[in-house]
DNA sequence: AGCGACAATATTGTATACAATATATTCGCC
DNA sequence: GGCGAATATATTGTATACAATATTGTCGCT
């Protein structure tokens, strides 16, 4: 789920949209997502519309408030914390699962997510670079062929997404780490036990360079702020 | 997710329901679940049932086929491996972070959840049993306070119930095992690696008491099984 | 009788209409 | 002029209506 399955459910492509614009910071935490105004950009009835909000709603990425609508969520501290304790809980396994199983393949297709963000970050799209960064520990959840996991991991990435947009400090220091280089290389070697491992310290690292000390430094509408 | 959220979503009442009576089998996997029928039955437009089905499809206890309805998830013999392979991932853990902040309250909801599983077993109602089994895990993973990896096990549980139902092979034997009772001394006594080693092969015995090596012995309907 | 095409029926997909609730504005009062 | 209540507006929640698709039943043909 989440990411794009063509158009087998309703309101899948709008939902993918939603979900791509988010990844990329396109879309603040906080913006209220109109169902009227959705409707009007997409070319559909509110029906469908809703139906996209409620799945985004569900992976956590909207928060839906009764009778006053859905907004770009905005995770707080406390889910910050959960959601890397989370993912330094399944990712580091599912990248030895993966660097046992790895084809040439696969570790060509984990390049080239490393250049499109190589790519992105040179052309100074943080948004594309960081959504590419995603892609990347996404495959390797693929790689590990546990749809289950994958899916899960998916969600925990794209709220990421969402805390880095809130409380990433250091906006230039460290974006480029070769972190995804050596997961790399661990990973044509198949080496299980490095890749996890250079796994678990790369999400330590991700998550100490959150600031996660107080509230977030700027939500999106003049109201949100003061309401 | 998918635990009953009082009235906060739309058709969240109706989702609880449904997801219960499918998690005390009374649903079986592979059953028509019409959008009029339930509309009738819970007194609601189909609008609100179409939220409720999404919901469970998006928890995998629900399929969506187009145009052909929403029938209860039959899980497929990759899917059954695939979720208990991520049960073992994160479950055990998960209990050993829970024992490690057990307080007197927990290890007596813990108590209780057994109790009942209990009662419903000597009453003869194996679907409530089953449930409040799941109940017993659930509750281990909210004492582990980590919110966002409850909700991933709570899908996962729902997920087993199905694959129980479709998978169990040994009806009456080890149904009423003690692993939960060891499971809870182990919380009592805050012994976090034993309640990890407990976890982990209490979800071993689980898997290896279902008979994976072929299809499931009865679908619902007369077409599934044809079709 | 068996098979295939066509028509009838039922069910889902989507859009629209109305009701309920929250937000914004206006008017009156202090 | 500032504050608060009442009204007006806008937006969401739900139900219904219509369109599209799948299923079922019927008829005719071989």
């Amino acid at each position: 789920m989440t990411k794009a399955d063509s158009k087998n459910e309703p309101g899948a492509e709008i939902a993918s949209a939603l979900a791509l614009a988010i990844h990329e910071h396109r879309l603040s935490p906080g913006t209220k997502l109109g169902e009227d105004d959705l409707g009007e950009i997409y070319g559909v009835s509110r029906t469908v519309v809703r139906a996209a909000l409620q799945r985004l709603a569900h992976d956590r990425l909207v928060e839906l408030k009764r009778n006053r609508g859905a907004f770009v969520a905005q995770p707080s501290i406390r889910e910050a914390h959960e959601v890397f304790e989370a993912r330094s809980l399944v990712e580091p396994r599912t990248a030895r699962s993966a660097a046992e199983r790895a084809t040439p393949e696969d570790i060509e297709a984990l390049q080239r997510h490393i250049d499109a963000e190589h790519d992105a970050t040179r052309a100074g799209d943080a948004g594309r670079a960081l959504y590419q960064s995603g892609l990347f520990h996404l495959e390797i959840a693929r790689i590990a062929n546990q749809a289950t996991i994958e899916a899960f991991i998916n969600q925990l990435i794209a709220r990421s997404s969402l805390i880095i947009a809130l409380y990433w400090q250091r906006r230039n220091a460290l974006c480029e780490s070769h972190a995804h280089h050596e997961l790399l290389k661990a990973m044509a070697d198949h080496d299980g036990v490095r890749a996890e491992e250079l796994m678990t310290s790369h999400l330590v690292d991700l998550l100490t360079s959150l600031d996660l000390s107080h509230a977030p430094v700027a939500a999106r509408s003049l109201k949100e702020v003061l309401g």
